[in-house]
DNA sequence: TCCTGGCACTCACCTGAGCCGAGTGCCAGA
DNA sequence: TCTGGCACTCGGCTCAGGTGAGTGCCAGGA
């Protein structure tokens, strides 16, 4: 086990590295950090937190920099979330108060998160998977051609078209519409297909047909439009990653234009509460030097989606953190209010 | 004037520093091309061609490297565009014709361009500016909430909730509908504003505000859609932009992330043909070290909105130009089957 | 048992000297 | 007008030496 002043050593040692960006040794430490012992003391819990993997010496005669398992230790034990100002505070909901809709709320969310942490923003669109229906339409262009439009509880609207064998009257178009509604308005979506799964039957043998196809539109656009999408921002942040660069960002710029691969990213996250992710506790390879800061989000007390930061493993956690979640309660408040 | 062998002595030293990304002498060159004369008259050549200022020595005594001028010269009459091999070609096809809908055409152009150039892609959705409308719908969602659906000829939809001041029979709703789409199917955008516009006077009085509500959102949606979006993609070829990374690398990031500036600079183009925009003629500060290449793209002989790639001014014109033009074409047929 | 000061050692980094070679400009001759 | 020759420039590489931050270890003191 290791004394309460080892984890003091490791903070500082954290806090140091982060700010500095250089290797920290023991006489600077004691320097910058009322740790009340001297140099020779801190050194050998330097060998000690060493010993335990949680800092390493890029060679021999240098610093130490922390670990994965250094920054693990320090995001579970040392390290708080730290809140951000009042004057922080107004401007995020300022500037998120001027959206206009969705797709503006999840740009300007990018946008915001990339600015406070200086770092990679990652925003994903509200799934549609906890979603309920609000209305399901029904148009006929031409004789053999439907259009079926989705609305969402989340103000999403969706709309496919769809080409029948035959021509459907008015009647039993209307008749659909009304059959289809009154089953799954106020349902979510993963509930709809078996709600529908005997409407069918219960038309006219002529109109069948048209029916399952209306039908299996209506649940592949559901299972479409339950991928997610995402919005990133701020890669130019990337730069302020190190000094060997070429090698270090091109990996994260390749995995950050894989939005499957950010997605299931997000998707690893815990639904509720902060995940962090350090280094190489990051499955994807592109991404084993940095670490990803994500948290869920929801109009109501359930998340709907996911938004995070993705920078290199020496950031500013507390900071960070405390962004991210300001941030995600904030748009929360928005979603829930429109 | 310059003579035609100095204007072959500029082109291989614009192919040469396109390949080897290395300041090219004049030794190497008479040995890399046929020039059929000594260096000592290919230095006395690239005097002169310094003289005009179409190269330049990064310090003296080093090899020569082509200015932006120089690019322009090459671009303008020593390039041809290359055209693409036929397996390319194929590959092209048969990649976009696997795509399911409009953001699935956008979405797979980035991604083919930017592989095919090794360059960063930036491709705009198919303006509204001169689309035409398909079909309006309106739907009443509850007695005084209707919403409005957009259908346009690109296969666009896009819809828009309205609160109405007092409810709107059914009939009327019917009766506005179909006045409505007699006067605007088929037409263009910019024309509906004056068809429509004595459309609330041929209604009861009752009605005139309401519909004078929903003409409104409709104009509206048709200015709101015009304004323009775009996706890019393959920044991770950013990484292959040159040694001395943050400095070059963060303002083109920044200014990718812009998307006003993007689409400023790809409105910058002509309509037709290809537009080569090197170093600094781009306007913004930014992008002063890079080059782009743009074209239009349409279903028809008309552009409907514009596609091009950003890269080093020192990049493959030819193979750049043609890979650009070829994908332009095909995206062209694919919206115009669609 | 834990902390401290001292000491020898390591090693990345900086600096300056020296060499090398690619490349240039100029000039006289074909 | 082209060519070969020649002196010159200068960036980049390598090598050696010096510097300093940092370490590990140890003996002595609280």
């Amino acid at each position: 086990m290791l004394s309460e002043r080892r984890l003091e050593v490791l903070r500082a040692i954290v806090q140091d590295y982060v700010g500095t960006e250089e290797p920290v040794g023991s006489k600077a430490l004691t320097e910058r950090h009322k740790l009340g012992v001297s140099p020779a003391t801190v050194r050998n819990d330097m060998a000690a937190l060493e010993d335990e993997g949680f800092i390493a010496q890029p060679h021999t005669s240098a610093g130490r920099i922390p670990t994965d398992k250094g920054y693990r230790l320090f995001v579970d034990k040392l390290a708080g979330v730290k809140p951000l100002s009042s004057p922080e505070r107004r401007a995020i909901q300022n500037f998120l108060d001027g959206a206009v809709d969705l797709d503006d709320v999840v740009g300007r969310t990018v946008r915001l998160l990339a600015q406070l942490t200086r770092q990679v923003a990652v925003v994903q669109y509200p799934s549609l998977t906890r979603s309920t229906v609000r209305h399901v339409e029904l148009l006929a262009l031409a004789p053999a051609r439907l259009m079926l439009v989705l609305i969402t509880d989340t103000g999403r609207v969706e709309q496919r078209l769809i080409d029948c064998q035959s021509p459907f009257g008015e009647m039993s178009l209307a008749d659909l519409r009304a059959r289809l509604n009154s089953r799954v308005v106020g349902r979510r979506f993963t509930d709809v297909p078996q709600l529908v799964q005997d409407l069918p039957e219960s038309f006219e043998q002529d109109d069948r047909g048209t029916v399952s196809t209306v039908l299996s539109v209506l649940l592949e656009t559901l299972v479409e439009e339950t991928e997610e999408r995402l919005m990133i921002g701020g890669t130019a942040n990337l730069t302020r990653f190190g000094h060997d660069f070429p090698l270090t960002i091109r990996p994260v710029l390749e995995a950050l234009e894989e939005h499957v691969v950010l997605l299931k990213l997000l998707g690893e996250a815990k639904d509720s509460g902060m995940t962090v992710r350090i280094g190489h506790e990051n499955a994807h390879e592109g991404l084993t030097s940095t670490s990803v800061v994500a948290v869920g989000y929801g109009s109501g007390d359930e998340a709907v989606a996911k938004m995070g930061v993705v920078g290199p493993t020496r950031m500013d956690y507390p900071g960070t953190m405390g962004a991210v979640r300001a941030v995600a309660r904030y748009v929360g408040q928005i979603l829930a209010e429109s």
